[in-house]
DNA sequence: AACATGATGATCT
DNA sequence: GATCATCATGTTC
């Protein structure tokens, strides 16, 4: 794939406010690179803010060891494991020892395709849909290959094993509730780009 | 006990 | 293809 292409973004560019951050990701790429050396990119399409303050964020109790990449400055990664099953990555958002984020909801696979879908293939035990690659936060993440070890490194700083990167630009930006919780779910904090097929959840949650 | 999910199988179109 | 109910799963506090 093509790697020149994409140019890692400086921690300056990212917005330090949540709800500004989790929309400014929405057609920004996130790029993998695997021990090998191979490269996995994709485009995000869908983010959740889970800003200071949040009930329905895994900050809102205070620090753990657990949740402590949330509390970094804006533009590390913070990965967790969701019922039991699936890994989830965010971007840490705010200063250093505000706990807030944004969580990466989907993407739109850009490069490493093929790498992608087999991981993903693997884990179903036959072939995976194009559209589902990275459709929803545990299959971005899988496909990705990020889990634990990937989470507290610092996605601005480009080179690294995960990274985030342009060029950005999107499409009219949608937004909705969240999805999946049950605390705070009146809170419009859930973003997408309009009419892109990879966005998750049901299809009326994004008109 | 709760949980920022996904795969599956059912039903309807 | 859309939508829904169900549940496996293991970490966290």
């Amino acid at each position: 794939m093509d790697s020149q292409h994409f140019q890692p973004l400086a921690r300056a560019d990212l917005p330090e406010e949540t709800l500004d951050l989790a929309r400014f990701l929405i057609g920004c790429t996130l790029v993998r690179v695997l021990a090998d050396g191979a490269r996995l990119a994709c485009r995000i399409v869908e983010t959740e803010a889970y800003p200071p303050g949040d009930a329905a964020g895994h900050a809102y109790t205070g620090q753990t060891a657990r949740n402590r990449s949330l509390f970094r400055e804006r533009g590390f990664s913070y990965v967790y494991l969701a019922y039991g099953l699936a890994w989830c990555a965010n971007v840490s958002s705010g200063l250093a020892g505000v706990g807030s984020g944004v969580l990466l909801r989907a993407g739109e696979p850009l490069g490493g395709v093929a790498d992608m879908a087999r991981r993903r293939g693997a884990a179903l035990g036959r072939p995976v849909r194009p559209l589902d690659i990275t459709r929803g936060p545990g299959r971005l993440a899988q496909a990705m290959a990020i889990g634990r070890e990937q989470d507290g490194l610092d996605l601005c700083a480009g080179g690294g094993e995960l990274y985030l990167a342009g060029p950005r630009g999107a499409g009219e930006i949608g937004e909705s509730v969240r999805i999946g919780i049950t605390k705070e779910a009146h809170r419009a904090w859930r973003f997408y780009e309009r009419g892109n097929p990879h966005v998750s959840g049901r299809r009326a949650l994004s008109p």
